[in-house]
DNA sequence: ACAAGTTGTATTATTTATAATACCAGATGC
DNA sequence: GCATCTGGTATTATAAATAATACAACTTGT
């Protein structure tokens, strides 16, 4: 569909590419800690770029901590033991896992109305296409970092059983089964998106920041959509885990997650 | 990792990152065909860019052919009939599905070594930090498109049953299985990340594309670690897909994935 | 001590990307 | 017609990124 960038566009800075490489680098394992990287002047002749160019590169992974410097020895990877993650979900169960004691997640409301239908959450939740729905936008934080930016559409007349202050204290489960509705199976389905101007603001990155995308489809027992949900996460903040096991014999042997029995879902 | 760009990095080309943007949003379903885009005055205001700018990156997406302007009346987004998602795999059983008939996935090796484990790898797969392993990267892709780009670690022991000319014909899963591995567990886990210059190349995108990253753990009957798969997918070209169904009653109210029983494991 | 490497710093020039502005031409609704 | 959207074009100015160069300060090994 679009291979290389078309040839009006600029080049995009050669500092950052040469920081993106060497950071994948660096994440990837091919350069592990403590190992020696090439002298400056060194990476500029192999990145084809100049010695400046390759300084504000290595100034961007030393600001983010992934390497030393020492004047006069040189610049080595740096030993990062912790540094993890701090949310994590089970894609399995929709179950978040705190992974360190003491997060707090908080929901903040951005917007919330009543309008028609977008036609592709119509389509997927086979609305009709000028049905009535309410739409809500929030932002997920821990430890007041946001991490998850979610747009919810759900159908007016389940929506008016909850209030808009409920939104923003109560998961959305909660409330759609406390109206009575029946949910029996949802579909979700997990891309990457780069972060656009709204997003970005209310999740705190920088513009073009990759994200994670997960799109929900809920429905209740009689297959009619209940909700629709869009939600961004921020690669640093959340990760989506999924342990598996693999089960059966011969021919019908085959994966199965490995789910766990508590809790109660939430986006 | 990094979230926002570090300060000291440049900007970026933000003609690039108007053109991602949109374009992502344009295949991502967000914008649907025959929908008009705001005006380019309304566009560069809300990307914090000048028009000009804006400017440069519709003239990249009129290239690929996403949009169509017309002066006077505004821009559209062009309604192109089919260039939909062609590979979609379950992340429940590890079964990949093809949405048309007729796709053909073909895999190409890039690289194959053997080597001592990077750090992570070692510490992921608890194998001893000199362990000896065969590094290979490959690219897959369906119709000759590039779609997603797997590096993998096994343990040099069990690595020696295949060959290279295996590796580049058979899933992993089969050499491995066929190699005496009794294959019981595994752990993924499912982030975002941007394009670097080598993967880009290798799948024929952008620098600073948004990529799925999935770094799958698996392991043997005695919980050795026997694979280490880092793959990244290109979000145009592949999507996880992942089925529900909520089962229980009352306070055991909880989700299940609703898994497929049949097929093959791949990458 | 010395040479040869390294990073740190500074200066200058050049190129490129972006911004700000104005105006034209086509389309649209009143 | 007319006001007012839209994209198309051009000009100029400013800001930013990059390159080329030189040199200082520090480290290490001989």
């Amino acid at each position: 569909m679009n291979g290389a960038a078309p040839s009006r566009l600029p080049e995009g800075a050669k500092a950052q590419r040469v920081y993106l490489s060497l950071r994948d680098q660096i994440t990837g394992g091919a350069l592990a800690s403590g190992d020696s990287l090439p002298g400056e002047q060194r990476l500029a002749e192999s990145f084809g770029v100049s010695r400046v160019t390759v300084r504000r590169a290595l100034d961007a992974l030393a600001g983010t901590g992934l390497i030393d410097r020492r004047a006069g020895s040189g610049t080595v990877v740096r030993d990062r033991g912790g540094a993890e993650m701090p949310v994590a979900m089970n894609l399995a169960t929709l179950m978040p896992q705190l992974v360190e004691m003491g997060h707090s997640t908080t929901a903040r409301l951005l917007a919330f109305s009543y309008g028609t239908a977008p036609e592709f959450v119509a389509r997927s939740m086979e609305l009709e296409a000028d049905a009535d729905i309410q739409i809500a936008i929030r932002v997920r934080s821990a430890d007041d970092t946001p991490f998850s930016h979610l747009t919810t559409y759900v159908p007016a007349n389940i929506a008016r059983n909850y209030s808009e202050d409920d939104l923003a204290n109560h998961p959305l489960f909660t409330l759609l089964e406390r109206s009575g509705v029946e949910i029996a199976h949802a579909h979700q389905s997990v891309t990457a998106t780069l972060a656009g101007p709204e997003v970005a603001e209310a999740l705190n990155v920088a513009v073009g920041t990759a994200l994670l995308s997960l799109k929900r489809v809920v429905r209740d027992v009689d297959g009619k959509g209940v909700e629709y949900l869009s939600a961004l996460y921020r690669p640093d903040m959340f990760r989506l885990e999924m342990p598996l096991t693999r089960v059966g014999t011969g021919a019908g042997r085959h994966w199965e997650p490995a789910i766990g029995k508590d809790g109660e879902a939430s986006e």
